[in-house]
DNA sequence: GTAGGAAAATTGGCCAATGCT
DNA sequence: CTAGCATTGGCCAATTTTCCT
């Protein structure tokens, strides 16, 4: 089915696989006349990704596809000028005849592989966002041309070409070649009698950029869209399930992105004569340099991409279909079995387990790792709360190597999926022992990883850091989501495909603990907001646990005694156990309090995440009694500092007694808490100063002074009546 | 190449002033 | 003329991004 005409010289056509029940209802509209296809093979139902249903067609959850992967392919009018293009994740070229298929005129002007390498296999951090900017460009063209080919462009802008065994091609630099063009047609008139040899990339300049863009940015600085910038979300509309897969009508990149999609000769001089900081030109020495330099050896064999699929000639003038529209139909209880040519997308959920084959991170990250953005060197790879790095281990399989895929995903309450503002990036390096690939799947950069038999399947992730994508550069795609402020935790995800004795590949995954990315929150100050218990035995080991914010494995608790004068007579750093921190908690070792004494001593304690970021001190008791039966719990809320607290009373003999501010039935408890019992509930009236709960232990004769507490009343848990403060 | 720190720039919330109905 | 509501712009703290060391 031929839609349209963008240039007198180019005809073009998109088809797709034959007719069957559609997706989202909009493919079946750009389906090729049957009379035109050849006899199909027998038709396999096949499942699609619930995210590309639309929200009308929920219940239509399958189509039939007559290849494995429903290609779009652009080639020449003639098809004796044509390139074939690779395959993708299972050798599809070999199927491609005279369908399917899109031809081009292959000038070497308009898209010369040799000197163009895929803005998707970029390893320049700033090309990332080149590379979206690609995809973007390119995708509203189908905007223009037909709304209902808007999906049709989703699906060519999905997932760059793929090898049989991940190697890529560019998908992304040949559609936004094209879509560049067509762009320019609609929104800016050119002449029908442009050269068809003249670059699209280089008719989209920087002062046309400017002039369409809804703001210009006059400086390095990303600037507001449109002055003050509203919520991001206040336009629904706008947006789609997937920011992944999404359309801008215009470019929505900078000019620097624009520039840096294709980095042809010509173009990366472009490039060098805007004001780009040098550490990122830099990249892109080592992309190329990656792009044309040997592979390692291990991983040649391991990725086995046939050398002319590696020079992406043909490649890039092939539009893959995304994989979510042809794997196996899963039924419930199946595995994770996927056709080799059709890998689970990354927002898929997967197990980590399933037989006797487990993926597992041994070793997690640390709970904070500062990402660099792509006008800064690398801030080098992930760190584990150990001082080394993440360790990941493939078990029950180790027969012959296999592929380990790790990318950055979202840390947020909503399925894991790849984070739209962070990317994991390859580090290099003496220090660096693990031998990784830079990819782009579904616009989403991945590093590759061998897990071989002989290293026990597992492998140290020290070749993987974080990339720091600016919001705005984000946030201007269109259906994008998410927002980028605050939205700065990450979770690192890996993935492996394990090949079966029937030719499927069970995909397995897990992910990090999350990982906090931004300066700022490392920065903060750490935050005591409970701990317990609240005394202990001088002789020190004891086991203590503190509750708050802006925590870590790296934190350190200081116990300090101080005179009257203020000054110190006794320090003493406490042992915190790294491997049950959190940025929320802290679990530590009481230190020994090496004076003499039989009296209990009053000291403090702060957390510090270095200098200048210490907490307030708390008051702690250190007593010489080293039976300690009760354990106490303390909320210390910004309107009781900790010199108001109650001061608690250490007896070893004492019922407890629990006041809550907050009513029975909704006061919080700490599950690590032993239960009390002999304990008398109390609520207070609803006027409390206190925002926390409390337990308390009490002497049985003793006065408890609720006014010290902010309390006026308090009634007994059960009902009875209140005991009236005086 | 890494990393820490901090300055500069941007963003978003709040609120008063202003304009319109 | 007044009340009610929406819009606009300033202020400021929080957060992001860039730069320096």
């Amino acid at each position: 089915m031929s839609f349209g005409k963008c240039r007198d010289d180019l005809d073009f056509t998109l088809l797709f696989g034959e007719e069957g029940r559609q997706t989202a209802g909009s493919l079946s509209d750009v389906r090729p006349p049957s009379s035109l296809l050849p006899p199909l093979p027998p038709v396999a139902e096949q499942q699609v990704h619930p995210s590309h249903l639309s929200e009308n067609n929920q219940d239509v959850a399958y189509y039939h596809g007559a290849f494995h992967c429903p290609s779009i392919q652009i080639t020449s009018i003639a098809p004796n000028n044509h390139v074939e293009a690779g395959g993708a994740w299972g050798g599809v070229s070999d199927t491609f005849g005279g369908r399917d298929q899109l031809y081009l005129p292959f000038d070497p002007s308009y898209r010369d592989p040799a000197l163009c390498p895929s803005p998707c296999s970029s390893l320049s951090s700033r090309s990332w966002v080149s590379d979206l900017s690609s995809c973007e460009s390119s995708s509203h063209v189908y905007d223009d041309v037909d709304g209902d080919l808007r999906d049709a462009a989703r699906l060519a802008l999905g997932p760059p070409l793929v090898s049989p065994l991940g190697s890529l091609g560019s998908l992304g630099g040949g559609v936004a070649a094209f879509g560049v063009e067509l762009w320019q047609q609609k929104y800016q008139h050119p002449s029908p009698q442009q050269s068809p040899s003249h670059s699209p990339r280089t008719s989209v300049t920087e002062e046309s950029w400017l002039s369409r863009r809804p703001t210009s940015r006059p400086s390095s600085r990303p600037t507001s869209p449109c002055g003050k910038r509203r919520h991001s979300s206040a336009d629904p509309s706008l947006r789609s399930s997937s920011p992944h897969l999404t359309m801008s009508p215009i470019p929505a990149c900078s000019p620097r992105g624009c520039v840096a999609d294709d980095p042809g000769p010509a173009l990366v001089s472009a490039y060098q004569d805007l004001d780009v900081p040098l550490k990122t030109r830099r990249t892109w020495g080592g992309q190329l340099g990656f792009l044309n330099a040997p592979t390692d050896e291990g991983l040649e064999t391991f990725l086995n991409v046939p050398e002319e699929e590696e020079q992406a000639t043909a490649a890039e003038l092939f539009l893959q279909v995304p994989s979510h529209f042809s794997w196996s139909k899963p039924k419930p209880g199946n595995p994770p079995l996927f056709r080799p040519s059709s890998p689970p997308p990354l927002d898929w959920p997967l197990p980590n387990q399933y037989d006797q084959c487990e993926l597992k991170l041994e070793v997690q990250p640390r709970s904070f790792h500062r990402a660099h953005y792509e006008t800064e060197g690398s801030r080098g790879s992930i760190k584990a709360l150990t001082g080394g790095h993440p360790l990941i281990k493939l078990s029950g399989y180790a027969e012959q190597p296999v592929r380990l895929l790790l990318f950055i995903g979202t840390a947020d309450e909503r399925n894991l999926r790849p984070h739209s503002f962070y990317q994991v990036h390859r580090v290099t390096g003496k220090t660096v022992s693990t031998v990784c690939q830079e990819r782009i799947l579904e616009c989403t950069k991945v590093l590759e990883i061998l897990l071989v038999p002989e290293n026990n399947m597992c492998a140290s992730i020290d070749c993987a850091g974080i990339l720091k994508l600016r919001n705005a550069d984000i946030e201007l795609k269109k259906g994008e989501t998410d927002v980028g402020r605050k939205n700065t935790r990450v979770k690192v995800v890996f993935r492996v495909a394990v090949p079966q004795p029937d030719g499927h590949m069970l995909w397995l995954q897990t992910a990090s603990v999350p990982v906090e990315c931004s300066q700022r929150s490392g920065q903060e100050l750490p935050h005591v907001e409970r701990f317990r218990p609240s005394s202990a035995s001088m002789d020190g080991g004891e086991e203590m646990i503190l509750t708050g914010s802006n925590m870590s494995a790296q934190s350190t608790v200081m116990f300090v005694e101080k005179g009257p004068d203020g000054r110190s007579l006794w320090e003493a750093e406490a042992r915190v156990l790294p491997q049950r921190c959190s940025t929320s908690s802290i679990v530590l070792e009481i230190p020994p309090y090496n004076k003499a004494t039989s009296r209990p001593v009053q000291v403090q304690f702060y957390v510090s995440n270095g200098k200048k970021r210490r907490s307030l001190a708390q008051s702690f008791t250190l007593v010489p009694v080293v039976k300690q039966e009760c354990w106490e719990q303390h909320s210390i809320s910004d309107s009781l500092p900790p010199q108001s607290a109650p001061t608690p009373h250490h007896s070893s003999s004492v019922p407890y007694q629990t006041l809550s501010t907050v009513p029975p039935q909704s006061q919080t408890s700490w599950d690590l808490c032993p239960p009390l019992n002999t304990s008398t509930a109390f609520s207070t009236s609803a006027d409390s100063q206190l925002g926390h709960t409390m337990s308390i232990k009490q002497e049985p004769e003793e006065r408890l002074n609720l006014g010290s507490l902010g309390l006026q009343e308090i009634t007994l848990d059960d009902g009875k009546k209140p005991y009236q403060l005086r």
